[in-house]
Formats: structure tokens, sequence, C-alpha cells
DNA sequence: ATATATAATGACAGTGACTGTCAATTTAAA
DNA sequence: TTTAAATTGACAGTCACTGTCATTATATAT
């Protein structure tokens, strides 16, 4: 490839004036979807508010969608999953993760986060987007796991469980969406929690 | 409302005639789907080939992927699960319920489900609509889970084993697209069997 | 500093899903 | 047979998204 940079700030100006393009298409797009709503907006007034042409935001973002759901969160997420000690079992591995994961964070992404996935629960094109990227985010976690294992990518108890940690961020998305006054990094780690203990199957009254 | 048919067949030509389309642009639909691909079969095609104009298609099917997707698993699952005794557990029930939905279908209903759902999981914009409705039928069973256990609504412990089960689902969907010789129903109550048991959590070595 | 390669942009012309309206036709009910 | 209602098709329009091409800006080599 090229020249990786070794430190972070070393960028050209071409880069330096794209990374400013990309974040004045999304400040300009989630100002317009809040004043006249998502579907009500178009490219081209993004494009327009942003001082650029509709033809170049499909080189910024594949889709309208991408404007709201681009994040690097997963990244951060295998970072923090590979650094659990090996004594833990799997979910507390992954409790403690998610925790580091949103403590990383600066107070303006937790609130950019959480107006995005405010806006994500109530269009249902932002939902659909969001919801196969869970999927995608699936097959990671069960690739995270089963090296953490040492059992093969495809062992069924390991989508499994898989499976059940996204089942729990779909129902935690929902809870959040349905209760706005609640933090969503607490009752993310309210619901892990409860999976640490092994609950909501068939013990306590289940 | 109007006064419902109390008995099966009785309906007026109208309704007849409506059915037949309906199923007429199903099948042609998927025949092209499966001859041409999703993507390259425009809605054009799809009703010149079911003899009607472009303009009726979206009075019968409200976006293409609704004729893949349309299916009414739904109501069958919430009457099997309504019909389950006090005495077990949810998990318990749910299985029970799913096991009782597939084997009342019939042979050509489980084909055509197989082959729609390999479509599904191999057309994003079908995976993301499946999705969708994974996430509406979580409310649901979140839902039935609530009253059988005359717990309120929003329970939050009620939401999580509703994620759970609708994460089981997709992984199990996932596992089956990679592993297409296996039996989906088989498969579902591999899972489910595996939930009975309390396992993919932190027992079991995870 | 100048020339040259390369990357970014904008203008343009499409495609196709989906919406809305209206008049014509078909079926059901009186 | 008349009347009301449902179904349909034709049509025009919007908008996300794709592809192409010439133009402009930046980076690199001389």
């Amino acid at each position: 490839m090229s020249p990786e940079n070794p430190e972070p700030a070393k960028l050209g100006l071409r880069e330096k004036k794209k990374m400013k393009t990309r974040r004045t298409l999304q400040q300009q797009g989630m100002r317009l979807f809040r004043e006249y709503g998502y579907a009500a907006t178009t490219i081209e007034q993004i494009a327009e508010a942003s001082e650029i042409s509709p033809s170049t935001f499909f080189r910024y973002f594949p889709t309208k969608e991408a404007l709201v759901l681009e994040d690097n969160d997963d990244e951060l997420l295998i970072e923090s999953f590979r650094k659990q000690p090996a004594g833990i079992s799997l979910i507390q591995a992954f409790r403690a993760a998610a925790k580091e994961g949103f403590a990383g964070m600066t107070r303006e992404e937790q609130t950019s986060l959480a107006e995005r996935m405010a806006l994500t629960m109530s269009v249902p094109e932002l939902r659909a987007a969001s919801l196969i990227h869970m999927n995608d985010t699936l097959l990671l976690i069960a690739e995270l796991a089963a090296d953490r294992l040492d059992r093969p990518r495809d062992d069924f108890e390991v989508m499994m469980f898989a499976g059940t940690i996204m089942g729990a961020m779909m129902a935690v998305q929902l809870h959040c969406f349905e209760h706005p006054d609640e933090d969503f990094t607490a009752v993310t780690d309210r619901a892990l929690a409860l999976y640490e203990k092994g609950v909501p199957l068939g013990t306590a009254g289940l």
C-alpha cells in the first residue's frame, strides 16, 4: 500500500479537506433532518447546504443512511474485547469491553451517538440499515468469541452466544427508545449483568 | 367492521380474483427473481408477466420486498404459544409453539419458505426488511411473554427474554445460510433446546 | 518553477421504486 | 335496472442512486 502514517496528525491538504467535507456533510445533514425530518430532506439540499454538488455527496457516503449510521464503534469494541484477560467468562469479557468502549468516548461523541440512535429508531429506513449492521456484528462477535475459546469459527454454541448478545442489544435499543430518560450505556450494562448471572432463560420465574 | 365470514370459504367474486392476482404476482415474481435475479427484475416486468398494470402492483404489495417477505407465520406462532400449558417455562412454551407452527405447514409452504428465506439472506434489501420484521416480532414476543407471566408489558427481564429469542433466530438464520443442507426447523429446535438448558451464557465453558 | 501524473469535482443523462391523481371500468347492492 | 362502491390503468412526478466525461485542484518529479 502506501507508507502508513506512523503518527496521527500527518495528513496532506487533500486528506484534511476531505475530512472537513465529511464532517460538514454529517453536520448539515443532521441539522436538516432535525429541522425538516429525514425523508423530507433531499440529498440535493444537504449538498447545497454543504456547498458541494449532489454528485460529490456519493463520493463521501454510499447512501443517505450512511450519513447517520457511520461510526467506528466496532473497531473500538474489538480492541477492548481482545484485551480482556483470559480468566473471565465470555459475557464478563464482553460486558467489560462494552463498558470500556463507552468510557473511551468524548461527551460530544456520546451526545451525537444518542441523537443518531434516536433518529435511527424512528426512521424505518435507518432502522433497517442499522439492523443489517447488527447482523454483521453478530458474525464479528462470533468470530471474536470463537478465537477466544479456540473453537471453530462456525461453532454452533458460539453462534448462539453471539446471537444472544445481539438480541440483547436489540432489546436494549427498543427499551431505550421507549424510555428516553434512561442512559443507554447504563441500560446496556444492566442487560449484560443480567446475562452474566445467566438469568433470562429458565431461571428467575421465566 | 363488516360481517366477518364465520366459515372459511365464503368469498365473493371480487375477493377471489384479488387472491388469485396476489398469488400470480408472487409466483411470477419469484420465477423472475430466480431467472434474472432480484435487482435485475423490475416491477414493470412482474406486472407484465402477471397481466396487470404497474400501478396496480402497488395496490397488492406496498413494496417490491413484500412480494417475498409476506407471510402469516406470526399469527400461527401467537396461536400456538397461547395454547401452551401453564406448567412449563417460557422457553419450553416457545420451543413447543415453534415446533407446532412448523408442523402445521404443508410441504409446499415449507419449500416456499425455504426458497424465500434463502433469497432473503442473499439480497441486502430483503435482509433489511426481514430484520425490521424480526424487530417487531421481538416486541410481539415480549407482549406474549409478559401476558403469560402476568408482568407489565415493558418488564425489563421480559424484554431481554424476547431479545434472546430473536437473537437466537438471527443466529439460526445465519447458520442455515452457511449450511444449506441442514433443515431450518431442526436447527431452530436445536437452538431452543440449547437455551432450554440455559446454556450459551456462563456455563459450558462459555 | 515548471511540467506531469493523479485525484477530486461537477455537469449531465440515465434507471427504477414509489406516490398521487383522475377518469374509465367492473362488480356488488338496492 | 339503477346506483353505489371498488378496482383498475394511464399519467405525471419525486428522489435515491449509477455511470460517464470533461474540468479543476493537488501532489510529485524534474
